[in-house]
DNA sequence: CGTAAAATACTACAAAAGTAGTAGGTGTTG
DNA sequence: CAACACCTACTACTTTTGTAGTATTTTACG
């Protein structure tokens, strides 16, 4: 049996979800708050197994809802369940702490499915919102392509990415100083940038 | 019409790969090879729209020959399809410019729409490894709980990870540098660190 | 085998970053 | 109102980075 919490200001949209996740006997629907401010208050007391949120409340975004909530019940999961499926909203959600992004429109048996899915430790979602995400991974390495960096350069860049200084990074790679700042002097002008931080962001993706 | 290309070294998997994808009407098996070699030089001569991708080939490795194909051509879309479920192998692949990642066990039905789904601009994965780049994702967000940062810090390290210098910094926050120092070294102790990339890496994910 | 790219090493100076304090002002809260 | 956290600003000094060159030695490749 799964316990699930509700949390949508739409009384129609509500009482659907509420339908739906009742109707079935695996899943009981153990609460449902029209506010952030509630949900802060009852999740932590409840610890529902899932909570389906939704990110236009009234008072508290569902993103900062789960923000807060997840550091405080880290077994409760978090889905999001939105009319939004803009990049940005989905990233922050996840990084809240939220596990799966389902839009409203989906069907009632695929939300069911996310229900369990996210239960027993998965992230459903739909692919168009995990090509979001894949894209996101992919940014960082498209970064790396083409500066005409070499092995060596590479080897200094992934050194420095570790916070390493100038003497470390000499002794690490059995070469002078001076040489190892030739190469950076080097790689810098490859990246057409002039410091650490930059030439970092430059080659492995953004902070 | 979609056409498909498989790169499948198991004799008995290539075939069971090309009749799925051979029954359906509007799916079409354009080449089979058993090779990363063969892959790299028939896959930009027909350029498919999808290509079902091994990743255990007996020469040049599955996640390899995406990474050499996806430049030369960007409009195939390459889906892994493995026996490996290890988060490292799936992260591999995106980051070499696969777009979808499914396992062998998976049935028949979900690889064509997997297929259906890749073409159409989506990243289609179960839900077991979405939560494995969920996590990824959540684990940048991690690192910024919990070091008693403040909001002044949070504004300085946010200019810092863009590569601005100590000046810049300064400038856009209005104030003087000697303050700026200050608020570094402050934040240094919190993270424990002695230097700005270590700080980075500490407070927003690793590189 | 020659040559081009990469890696190595050096000088010398300039600029930025980091260390280690003190200290006044503001805002909040028990 | 006292304690506390935070932001601000300062001095003085050290260390690390960055700039701008030259020059020699490997290594890779046609």
């Amino acid at each position: 049996m799964i316990s699930v919490f509700i949390v949508e200001d739409n009384p129609d949209i509500q009482l659907l979800l509420q339908t739906i996740v009742s109707r079935e006997v695996e899943y009981a629907c153990v609460g449902v708050v029209t506010t952030g401010t509630e949900a802060l208050r009852r999740i932590p007391e409840l610890l529902p197994d899932v909570v389906l949120m939704d990110i236009g409340l009234p008072d508290i975004s569902g993103i900062d809802c789960v923000r807060r909530l997840k550091p405080l019940c880290p077994n409760v999961e978090f889905i999001m369940c939105t009319v939004y499926d803009e990049d940005e909203k989905v990233f922050q959600s996840l990084e809240a702490g939220a596990n799966s992004y389902i839009l409203k429109k989906s069907k009632p048996e695929l939300l069911l499915t996310a229900i369990r899915e996210v239960y027993e430790g998965g992230s459903p979602m739909s692919s168009d919102i995990a090509r979001k995400i894949v894209a996101r991974v992919q940014r960082k390495d498209q970064a790396r392509t083409d500066y005409h960096i070499t092995p060596r350069e590479v080897d200094v860049l992934t050194m420095l990415a570790k916070g390493l200084t100038y003497n470390e990074v000499a002794d690490a790679l059995f070469i002078s100083v001076k040489t190892l700042k030739k190469h950076i002097y080097n790689i810098y002008e490859k990246l057409h940038v002039d410091n650490k931080v930059e030439a970092l962001n430059k080659y492995f993706g953004k902070f």
